[in-house]
DNA sequence: GCCAACGTTGGC
DNA sequence: GCCAACGTTGGC
């Protein structure tokens, strides 16, 4: 099983929307972005994915589950999506800055290229922060 | 195929 | 709201 970090703007589309879906997966449409495409090719059913929330809170808030995998965009064709399902919310969020601070995870694609929208995370990235988090 | 210009993203 | 960083576009 693989590790993903998802990217949302809360005011869009937030992890609470997500968790309202409850066992009903959403579709992760609208990315445009080559590099964040091939990731979600490369996902497979049942991998789990960090579900972050940039310009409000700026921090990792739950754990989300792939339910299909990349199949055309409903919103355009052309490019890809998945199908996700929220799994386990975090104790409390695991901000950016935590990660910055933390040497087992300075290394984080989150850090160095926040603006990547779809991106894998480590095993030792995914423990550290689960930890860090703690699964409800 | 290179690179300058432009648009977008996201942290601050 | 600003600006730095990055990706994409298009002229050459």
């Amino acid at each position: 099983m693989a590790y993903w970090l998802l990217k949302s703007e809360p005011d869009v589309f937030g992890w609470d929307h997500l968790l309202a879906k409850g066992a009903e997966a959403e579709e992760w449409s609208g990315i445009r972005n080559y590099q964040a495409r091939n990731f979600l090719r490369a996902m497979a059913v049942g991998d789990r994915a960090f579900f972050y929330h940039s310009n409000i809170g700026k921090a990792i808030v739950g754990v989300a589950r792939i339910t299909r995998t990349a199949a055309p965009d409903s919103t355009n064709p052309t490019w890809d999506a998945v199908m996700v399902q929220a799994d386990f919310a975090l104790n409390r969020p695991v901000t950016l800055e935590e990660c910055r601070q933390h040497p087992e995870l300075v290394g984080m694609v989150l850090v160095k290229n926040p603006r990547l929208s779809v991106q894998p995370v480590t095993d030792a990235e995914w423990q550290v922060i689960t930890r860090l988090g703690g699964i409800v």
